[in-house]
DNA sequence: AACAACAGTAGAGTGTAGTCTATAGTTGGT
DNA sequence: ACCAACTATAGACTACACTCTACTGTTGTT
């Protein structure tokens, strides 16, 4: 499929695909029996792709830590052990996350019962 | 205690308290007795607010965001109702966040298990 | 009096992650 | 043949959250 449908079918801009693409998350690839124009092409796994990439984005991975992941996953950029250890370090900084987030939750809830139980009369 | 010491207790720069005092998340007293200079006083409060800013930094809050618990927390700016509906609103967005965290988890454990079972085998 | 270390303001610069503009070429439908 | 809608590239622009520079004034120690 061309950047247009690819658009369509994971909600991202050709603009932002693009961007992607430059940052080396995704890569089309060219038909070269093509000649009269120079299109990328993109398969299924890119739309796999670009639907992961959101959802790290949105548990805040870096466009860097992401391409690591994809790397660790997709790509034989990395030996096993490498990609083993690049996902353990996701995991655990997971971990953290997780942990500061239920920290943060109970900070608000007693903030909450402050304000409800009147420590000031607002 | 003057910007020195605040930066020394809270581990932050002079120059990042100052665009935090700019964004309006913190407040330093001038001392109008005195009159040759016009430095900025900070109470254990500040010491407090900057220390959560940390905290809620790292689990995604912009700054804006940071400033409405700040204000739902420590100000009279809203009614109390309000401030328990920002409140609430912070607590639904870290739920989701847990939630959103939890799947990631799951994914990324997921990829860990394709390495190790070798569907790949570097 | 000299000087380092501090204080303040204004504004420029950095890095991240887009988002948009300009330009130019291609494709598909009428 | 024409035109809208698509494609590509390069580079400008934006927003956020700092971070730093330049400049000036103050304080405390020697």
């Amino acid at each position: 499929m061309l950047i247009h449908e690819l658009s369509i079918k994971t909600g991202l801009s050709p603009h932002t695909i693009r961007f992607y693409e430059k940052s080396g998350l995704v890569k089309g690839k060219r038909d070269i029996t093509v000649k009269s124009n120079n299109y990328f092409h993109y398969d299924e796994e890119t739309v796999e792709k670009l639907e992961f990439i959101n959802d790290a984005k949105s548990v805040g991975f870096t466009i860097s830590e992401i391409g690591q992941i994809i790397d660790a996953w997709y790509n034989n950029k990395y030996s096993k052990k490498e990609k083993l250890h690049i996902l353990d370090e996701k995991l655990v900084a997971l971990e953290t996350k997780l942990k500061e987030i239920k920290e943060m939750k109970k900070l608000i809830s007693q903030f909450k019962q402050d304000v409800i139980s009147g420590q000031c009369p607002y």
